[in-house]
DNA sequence: CATGATTACTTCAAGCTTGATCTATTCAAG
DNA sequence: CTTGAATAGATCAAGCTTGAAGTAATCATG
């Protein structure tokens, strides 16, 4: 299951990322602040893991990113999520959901029931389908994510996570 | 400036982030490799930056962070940089650099001089008028990233951005 | 209950991005 | 020189995403 335009991209570049110079991180000039440097490093640690869970959903299970992420969210809430719910916990508009669901709705993966108590709102459920479908991703998924990120020791990850948790947090107190 | 969309979901929450299970996060069950936890958490810290910065980039210069990182790469090697070369280190596909060169040299921004080694490629440089906007652009810029990374001490920036390094070494390394 | 604000969701245009395909040029090998 | 492969870039359809505007239902307050 080849991912033929990005890995065409990446063997084009003949290096093996040691480049600085070529690199997204050289805009960020030596005197420049740390905050910069640890931006544009993790934008480039997001972008290549994303690239690649991204281009291997597409050609080994023809899905994309936001339809996996979307259920994957489902699978952790067997009860159903109102679109809303899913808005705030995929950080995306309404109207991106609104996509999603109908394309996964069409392909009955996914099913919107009606809420009872709410006559604006649904429940958005994964059917069986979906749960099959979903559960089959999900281990490749892993796999490609534990993979990616063995290049830390079980010690690091847990400074990383913790650093992550850190930034996350005051990152989202600054927002409120 | 308001950030009108991105902020009403915001407020909308009602939450500080304290609600994991209302969470991105929340998909990664207990039991679960820390490899997914990582993943999960690194992404929802660069999409709650990147979403900050995207959407000040648009209310504050009427721009978009494509755009703005473009210049960002010709800011920094003054000489131009041919569309392959941007297409690499914006990790992004020859055909969305071309999209972003256009704009960008309709609105005179940029230029397209001719590479005479090569009849097939050009030099991408800023235009006076282009290094003037971005200028302007990246003193705010920096100013919010230092502000949403401000979290973390100096002696955590150095941590993470050790971390991220190795991450990122690995990523390139397992790609190649 | 009336009414104004809020909330849930949809719709839509515009811009981003990819992946695929195309043309033109350059390079490599005979 | 010729020819086939590789490279630089453009083009295009399809899907993602946003931000803005719209509809319908619910809530809060008097």
């Amino acid at each position: 299951m080849p991912a033929p335009a990005r890995a065409e991209r990446r063997d084009r570049r003949g290096n093996r990322g040691n480049d600085r110079r070529s690199d997204r991180e050289s805009i960020a000039r030596s005197e420049d602040h740390h905050a910069l440097r640890i931006w544009l490093r993790l934008l480039t640690c997001t972008q290549l893991i994303e690239g690649q869970v991204r281009s291997r959903l597409r050609s080994g299970f023809a899905t994309t990113l936001p339809r996996f992420d979307l259920m994957a969210q489902l699978e952790r809430h067997r009860a159903g999520l109102k679109m809303n719910e899913l808005s705030r916990m995929l950080m995306v508009t309404g109207g991106n959901v609104t996509a999603i669901v109908d394309q996964l709705e069409k392909e009955r993966l996914v099913e919107r029931l009606d809420e009872p108590a709410d006559r604006r709102a649904f429940r958005i459920r994964l059917t069986r389908a979906g749960e099959k479908s979903f559960t089959e991703m999900a281990r490749a998924h892993e796999e490609w994510v534990v993979a990616l990120l063995s290049g830390l020791s079980r010690r690091e990850h847990e400074e990383l996570l913790k650093l992550l948790a850190k930034m996350k947090r005051h990152v989202v107190e600054v927002l409120s």
